[in-house]
DNA sequence: CGCCAGTTTGACCAAGATCAACGCAAGTGG
DNA sequence: CCACTTGCGTTGATCTTGGTCAAACTGGCG
């Protein structure tokens, strides 16, 4: 029974460095920081909509405080959420003119917001900041990459435990994990239902493996298990 | 029967402009010229690695002739594509040390090869450079984005009809399409096995939508059916 | 207290995976 | 030139995972 959720994987790996932290903790670089200068804040209530689908991408955001989350509605109703961004994070980096997502604050949220026209000329100046931002996007096409693979060929376990690790890992809080996203949030995140991101965390409930106070805080007890069960 | 294949997508919708096309076609641009200057030509035979993952990421890549896939392989054995790359496309324009998937020759294939060294010399001294190429890596990553979408939400007829959409447009062949890759490369592309990727497209092909004259070589009689389908 | 939104659990269902033949064309060796 | 093999691709039968539908539970909050 306490092996009721692991999938087709089959033994203890090392862990991998490539996690799929996106780009998180950045502000600390310092070209970054002349491109933060430009930037206004914004609050937005929970839910709200930080901008829609076909918006023109004309600015760039770095979350403040609260969590974002980046989602696109299909046209019956099926929704997909392609990333969270916490505080620190940069999110809306497109190009092109208009967004093929949206963006919406998952609680309540403040987000600082660059216009790209200005931070464009700054780039122009400063090949290194070009260079940084490069490595923002890599850094966000490489966490792309590994929710591919989640999403292609991982189990519901194999998707949930690595959704734990993740949070834990980009939010550094490894006891006790506090999830400021609804269920439908992580299903839709992982490509599952809610109801089999409920079974699936009560699965690990029973197993020992977490511990839920409350439905959005969560007790990691057993990090080896849930590591063992993401490994690629 | 004929709508033995509708997924549970509604109705008919404009397609939308963001599809899928990675990096496609850009050797036009007049600073990856230079870029191009630089690099050296290698063939590889079918399925021969061009690099492995954990291989140093000490090159950038340009498939002159053939297709490339960058694939993972679990230690349980499922495998995953990230992307094909078709002729003309940059690959491998990883940041980091270490190579998180691995590169191969779907068949014979010639690729350029260019030095991250001396291409970052170049970058630092052509400050557009690095613009564009931070635009290949947004343009590979809004691809990566929707692979998501496919992923996580998409039944696998549409999945199927996706793919032959993708592969249409990216080599502007729309009445015959050759497809240099197997159907095993198409499931572990498209999060499916083998067996429903066949049984897909005989569905298409016993409702006129498609025609296969052989395993590699598909016609496209009903592109507007196929466009409704994998319409988000 | 009763309502409401979000969560959890259970019973059942279906899309797609798995397992198993079979087909078919391109080598290969006698 | 023709058995024989080999590697894919296709098809069918059956099974499993996760989805669907429905009901019960829980913690705020007016």
């Amino acid at each position: 029974m306490t092996q009721e959720f692991r999938g087709r994987a089959s033994s203890t790996r090392v862990a991998q460095a490539e996690h799929g932290v996106a780009i998180a903790r950045s502000g600390q670089i310092a070209e970054l920081v002349a491109l933060e200068q430009l930037g206004m804040r914004r609050s937005f209530t929970r839910d709200e909509e930080i901008y829609a689908e076909g918006d023109a991408s004309d600015c760039w955001f770095k979350v403040v405080s609260g969590t974002v989350r980046i989602c696109k509605l299909m046209a019956d109703g099926r929704r997909h959420i392609a990333a969270f961004h916490f505080s620190g994070d940069y999110f809306g980096l497109d190009i092109g003119t208009a967004r093929s997502f949206s963006a919406e604050a998952v609680g309540d949220a403040v987000v600082m917001l660059m216009p790209r026209r200005a931070t464009q000329r700054l780039i122009d100046t400063t090949p290194e900041l070009a260079c940084q931002l490069r490595d923002l996007v890599m850094r966000d096409f490489a966490h792309a990459q590994s929710r591919m693979l989640l999403l292609g060929r991982m189990t519901a376990p194999e998707r949930v435990a690595r959704f734990l690790v993740e949070v834990a890992e980009r939010r550094d809080s490894w006891r006790t994990l506090d999830l400021p996203m609804s269920r439908a949030d992580i299903a839709d995140y992982l490509g599952l239902t809610i109801e089999t991101v409920c079974r699936v965390l009560s699965a690990f409930k029973r197993a020992g493996v977490i511990v839920i106070p409350s439905p959005h805080r969560i007790e990691l007890r057993d990090r080896d298990m849930l590591s063992e069960l993401c490994e690629a």
